[in-house]
DNA sequence: CGAACTGAGATTTTT
DNA sequence: TCTCAGTTCG
């Protein structure tokens, strides 16, 4: 064992033993395995604080998260930590997607990119290949732009080119033109001076390998490099995390293979396996006390995980009492699963738990819907994860237009600002600009466009001299944008308009170009869990997915069937671990209790499907769950809803005692929630 | 040119 | 049932 116990430094204790070892552990590669609540911020907060305890420059620590929401996470608690101390400056802590902006922004003219890059997203992207798709004569519907976007994204990933695509066995007609698309597509983007999500890790990895000289700033700038969830990595962001720790092999990566739910998006938890192969000489320390759960969700937790093969044994315990049962609930449908949550939430609120306490978790987007449905009806705020606020009609339309007076070339976001508000401009005198035959435009066309030129060009001169939040404001109003949502009745939209420059507002300080462009970066960049910052009150609702690193005192996990969680669908080549993994997160997110629940019947597509209970509910202990069921009809359960398609020959809705109706629909009449809904 | 309509297809998971 | 891409008509 660790000799060093009794040395410890004083602003280590409140560390457990093996969390000391991580944090003192400083040169050469370090691998933290983590189990799910086992105080890895923690850990890592402290291990950055010895580094500067010890002597290392606080400027010379570099920290690398997924989320914004992780990183800021970080950077709070080592700024507590440090509190009052002159450290003459501060780590760096930032995502991979923001450390690479950061970079390419640097270097970006010397590998012939521009300055205003624009960072196209997901919608972004998805209409330009559309369009490409059909300008090279092929039908969207035969190839799906979604598909070609997931082969590309994936590929970038794996970090490599259209030529790769499809290599080996896996070649076919579809890889063989979704290739084609693609090697348009790059130019399409170059001639936009725009990148995608991945492009914007792939540019930074091909930057420091093919320019050593410009390399060496990065490797030598930070001599500690710290890499959260590192199981969630992929092969670009790997050899990101190699390439910048080259130098000095100061690498700790923290992470738990049990909790890596993103493969099909590149994600490889292989690169945690073989931390010890890729860095030799890796000092290993497990994380195994749970200071999250009580023992009972624990318990549950690790029978479920150990079904895995593809794992490194662990089993995470805890001093924590036993706590409640999990409470398992088997509804008639999904109304009435619904039903159960939100009384349960009720009951919650009403005993004291504050609601931000409480989370529902489902599988799909889609779940969601009928949980809104009836805490609206209740009256029971909530928050939604998943919309995200950058991506709303209204924002992209305005931050085209700063986009495009920024980046002229980026003739996407000036498609999107011409056509919003309409202003008389079509298709034809649109496809005429970007094409740059501007002589054939007829004399009405020519004018219009040259009042949206002069829209543009007042809006840029503002961007290079004005504030953030003042060029916003400033183009709220020139864009038209204003005006039409007046017209429009749409204060909801201004709303948002107004929100934005408040946003911006926090860019202010770093000046006209360099805020705007970094206020551009970022609104790029935001993700799910990042709208969590700023919500202060309500029930969360979000996929488990989005979950991921988050806790809660209470937590429903929604809609356990078969089929839907564990997810299956025809085509799939799906890992069935990775599902397990799924629901393993989901269960280890909650501290004091879990809910469980399923649906015998879920309306999908507008008609009824019965499903079995998830297989992910018969591994937990018998002992570990409290059952409870409804016979309760509901009253609305949706509609004329005759079973089509199902084919179980399974039984109409089950008809039921009507004494039984209201035992779990606590009186709600749903004619209320028809009426707000048709509000909406 | 753009509003209004129509019909098909859709629901994994996301930085 | 809902959404969104594509089409029609004024």
């Amino acid at each position: 064992m660790c000799h060093m116990s009794h040395d410890t430094p004083h602003y280590l204790h409140g560390l457990n033993d093996a969390q000391k070892q991580a944090a003192t552990h400083i040169v050469g590669p370090l691998l933290i395995v983590a189990g799910a609540g086992a105080g890895k911020t923690r850990t890592l907060a402290h291990r950055i604080l010895h580094l500067i305890e010890t002597g290392t420059p606080a400027v010379q620590i570099l920290a690398i998260t997924f989320t914004n929401k992780a990183a800021k996470e970080l950077q709070e608690r080592i700024g507590a930590l440090l509190a009052g101390k002159n450290t003459g400056g501060v780590p760096f802590a930032s995502t991979f997607h923001s450390l690479c902006v950061y970079i390419l922004r640097e270097h970006g003219p010397q590998i012939g990119l521009s300055k205003y890059f624009t960072i196209l997203d997901k919608g972004d992207q998805l209409s330009l290949l559309r369009r490409i798709t059909k300008e090279l004569g092929m039908d969207p519907k035969a190839i799906a732009p979604e598909k070609v976007s997931a082969a590309i994204s994936r590929a970038k990933a794996d970090l490599k080119g259209p030529d790769q695509l499809g290599e080996g066995s896996n070649r076919s007609w579809f890889t063989d033109t979704a290739a084609k698309i693609w090697r348009q597509y790059e130019e399409e983007l170059t001639k936009r001076k725009s990148v995608d999500f991945d492009d914007i890790i792939l540019k930074t990895v091909n930057l420091l390998r093919d320019r050593p000289d410009l390399a060496h700033y990065w490797q030598t700038r930070w001599q500690h490099l710290h890499i959260d969830e590192y199981q969630d990595t992929n092969v670009a962001q790997y050899e990101l995390a190699r390439l910048l720790s080259k130098q000095h092999g100061n690498i700790c990566v923290v992470g738990d293979a049990d909790q890596a739910i993103f493969s099909w998006r590149g994600a490889q938890f292989e690169n945690i396996l073989h931390f010890e192969r890729d860095f030799p000489g890796a000092k290993v320390v497990l994380l195994e006390e749970n200071y999250r759960s009580t023992k009972t969700i624990l318990d549950a937790a690790n029978t479920i995980i150990k079904k895995n093969n593809a794992r490194v044994d662990k089993k995470l315990f805890t001093s924590r009492g036993e706590g409640d049962k999990i409470t398992l609930f088997q509804a008639q449908s999904e109304s009435n699963e619904a039903n159960f949550v939100v009384k349960k939430v009720r009951e919650l609120t009403k005993s004291g738990v504050k609601a931000t306490e409480i989370a529902i978790l489902y599988r799909a987007n889609w779940l969601s819907r009928i949980f809104e449905e009836k805490l609206l009806r209740d009256g029971i705020p909530y928050q939604l994860l998943g919309t995200k606020f950058y991506e709303r009609r209204e924002v992209k339309d305005l931050l085209a237009y700063i986009r495009h007076a920024l980046n002229p070339d980026d003739t996407e976001s000036m498609r999107r600002a011409i056509a919003s508000p309409s202003r008389g401009i079509g298709e034809t005198t649109v496809e005429r600009l970007v094409a740059g035959k501007e002589d054939e435009l007829n004399r009405g066309a020519k004018e219009k466009v040259e009042i949206f030129r002069t829209i543009v060009s007042k809006i840029r001169a503002k961007a290079l001299e004005a504030t953030v939040s003042d060029t916003i404001k400033y183009a709220i109003v020139t864009s038209g944008l204003e005006t039409e949502c007046l017209k429009n009745n749409e204060e909801e939209r201004l709303e948002n308009l107004r929100e934005l420059a408040s946003l911006g507002s926090k860019y202010d300080e770093f000046g006209p170009e360099e805020g705007m462009s970094r206020f551009l970066a970022d609104a790029a960049l935001v993700s799910d869990q990042d709208d969590l910052i700023a919500a202060t009150q309500g029930v969360r609702l979000m996929t488990v997915h989005a979950s991921k690193g988050l806790e809660f005192d209470y937590i429903f996990v929604v809609g356990l069937e078969e089929g839907l969680f564990p997810h299956r669908r025809f085509d799939d080549s799906s890992d069935p671990e990775e599902e397990r993994r799924l629901f393993y997160v989901a269960v280890t997110r909650a501290r004091k209790k879990l809910f469980l629940s399923h649906a015998i019947a879920r309306t999908v597509f507008g008609s009824t499907q019965f499903n079995q209970v998830s297989e992910f509910v018969g591994d937990i202990d018998e002992d570990l769950l409290d059952r409870e069921t409804s016979y309760a009809q509901e009253w609305n359960f949706d509609g004329g809803g005759s079973p089509r398609g199902g084919g179980y020959g399974a039984p109409r809705f089950p008809r039921r005692n009507p004494y039984d109706q209201r035992t779990d629909d606590s009186g709600g009449s749903n004619d209320i929630t028809w009426e707000v809904f048709k509000k909406r």
